[in-house]
DNA sequence: ATGCCTTATTTCATAAGA
């Protein structure tokens, strides 16, 4: 079985690419992340007649998660019990968009960040992580409230399913060596030690993060920002993780970072990360 | 060995990404 995750950055302008990269790596199992629309828009015909079927969990402009499978799609989960959500203030007057954690977590706007699936006898989810935006704002405060719900979701799923395996865009870097250069993200969310903190009370669950090889280079980075050439220069980060139980582990035969999707024109700034199962 | 930001929407400006 392969298993694949991406973050493709809109799925509607990333159509194309998307349709022709399933073809190419023929994964039997894909998990999209910042699909960008809504769960009634996703392309669920233009994947369908290349035998997918879909699990799509989207609100619009933002955020946004979809399964994709080609071996049964089962027991769909949209967001998961816990989950924190968000509710926005108003702009204030310096343009500054502000958003707070509401106390009550009625009141807050639920965000299309996490959808699961039982596939072809494993337990997987696509996961989008809020960003944090910096150490400072109530956005990294929900991150990390973010990590804590999922873990104990996922601690509740481990007792039901021993074929698991988390997948997409955790936006943390595990260690230094999974940024380009530790000195620029002194003082920037995905580097922090509680983040860092959060991926290993995930693992502590069981969870093995399977790192896959880079397709050159030394890294496997999994991201490259679109401005100033980093691509070219291999200015990358990896933060886009599968998370496997030890049965899932057990089985992986290999693993790779699609560098070939991050070319060309019009790519997502993240790449495939492809696990083959045996 | 790759191309110097991109996306969707409140669209000709803004918010967000990481």
């Amino acid at each position: 079985m392969r298993l694949a995750t991406w973050n493709v950055n809109s799925v509607k302008a990333r159509l194309p690419r998307l349709l022709e990269w399933l073809d190419e790596a023929k994964p039997d199992v894909v998990c999209l992340q910042e699909i960008k629309t809504t769960t009634a828009l996703f392309p669920a015909v233009e994947v369908g007649e290349l035998g997918y079927e879909v699990a799509a969990h989207g609100e619009g402009r933002w955020n946004g998660v979809a399964l994709l499978s080609s071996v049964g799609l089962e027991d769909i989960s949209r967001g998961f019990p816990g989950q924190p959500s968000y509710a926005g203030e108003p702009s204030d007057a310096d343009g500054q968009a502000e958003l707070t954690l509401l106390d009550e977590p009625e009141l807050r706007t639920p965000e299309a960040r996490a959808v699961g699936a039982t596939c072809g006898g494993v337990r997987v989810w696509s996961l989008y992580v809020p960003n944090g935006r910096t150490p400072e704002s109530a956005h990294y405060a929900y991150k990390l409230e973010w990590f804590a719900a999922l873990r104990a979701a996922f601690a509740a799923e481990l007792g039901l399913y021993d074929q698991f395996a988390a997948c997409g865009d955790f936006n943390v870097a595990p260690t230094d060596d999974d940024v380009w250069n530790p000195k620029v993200f002194i003082g920037s969310t995905h580097v922090t030690p509680p983040e860092r903190q959060a991926l290993a009370d995930l693992r502590a669950l069981g969870l093995t993060d399977v790192i896959p090889k880079p397709m050159k280079g030394p890294h496997p980075f999994t991201y490259w920002d679109y401005r100033a050439g980093a691509f070219a220069k291999d200015m990358g980060m990896r933060i886009d993780l599968v998370y496997a139980s030890p049965a899932v582990a057990g089985r992986v035969a290999g693993a790779y970072v699609d560098r070939e999707a991050r070319k060309g024109k019009g790519p997502s700034d993240h790449a495939p990360v492809v696990v083959d199962l045996d």
